[in-house]
DNA sequence: AGTAAAATATGATAAAAATCACATTTAAGA
DNA sequence: TCTTAAATGTGATTTTTATCATATTTTACT
């Protein structure tokens, strides 16, 4: 449903939301190892969500990424539209194009509507929610 | 959502179960033309899929891909689990593990249930209905 | 000012997915 | 039985995605 690059984005901006606040920067290597994703490959996302302001980050020491009480206000749907496009998750799913139920493709009956819920659902839902969601121990932030 | 080679897979077998039968069997590169797909991709595809039965094959002259009526009984699902394996479309959202209830992620509440009645449809459509709404002129098979 | 610790920018490599090419096998029809 | 038309099998190439490496910039601390 994602790409990989995503899942990890995701993942990474939980972590900071769980863990990080002005005053308490985390460095990449210790956003990495934890969610268990190359160092590398998430250092290049984290500055790409960085640049749109989706995460904060400080150059030098006692530096790192973090997320201010703004940032925790960022829909789910922002980070997923930000690292894999937008058309990705509005796209037909028999073709390219853009799904549309005044052409609608052969399974498009079968799946839009709950699409249309889960879109709905990652558009409203907020950094802030999940946090609480794993703070409470009803959810996970997976390896 | 579905792999390059899922969609391609399914809309190539739509094609002959609109315009096959044992009768009327037909070519590669005029199942690859109609559906816009490359046709030497949609070939190995074809191939496949003909190896697991759910489609059928005749070489030599007069020879080419078609359905059987028991064919047209095929469930979707069982395409998609064919050409993209089982795991993928029953895949935890942020990890690589299996999506669990028990031990959800931190999306899982955002899209469990909706996942599920799609993934339900999936495997209780088969490919006889999806023709009829074709038919019908109820939905269509795009490029 | 100088040093070290962090992110940033840029690009190289590896792996996977998609696409292309061609030689082989099978079956129909002359 | 020979020729031809089709799928089949195998593998090569290209493109995309994922991963790794390294030099540059910024900032805190001395
Ligand atoms: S048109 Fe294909 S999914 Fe809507
Ligand atoms: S556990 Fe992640 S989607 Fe269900």
């Amino acid at each position: 449903m994602f790409s990989n690059s995503t899942k990890y984005a995701i993942k990474a901006v939980l972590y900071l939301a769980v863990h990080s606040s002005e005053e308490q920067k985390i460095m990449i290597k210790d956003i990495a190892e934890p969610i268990n994703v190359p160092k590398h490959y998430i250092a290049k996302i984290l500055q790409a969500l960085s640049k749109k302001d989706i995460i904060s980050s400080t150059k030098g020491p006692k530096g790192g990424f973090y997320l201010t009480s703004d940032q925790l206000q960022t829909k789910v749907m922002q980070i997923i539209e930000t690292v894999d496009g937008e058309e990705r998750l509005n796209s037909c799913l028999l073709s390219l194009e853009k799904c549309n139920s005044d052409n609608p493709c052969s399974l498009h009956h079968l799946v839009f509507d709950e699409k249309n819920k889960i879109n709905e659902r990652l558009k409203m839902t907020i950094l802030k929610d999940l946090r609480q969601h794993i703070m409470r121990g009803e959810s996970i932030l997976p390896l």
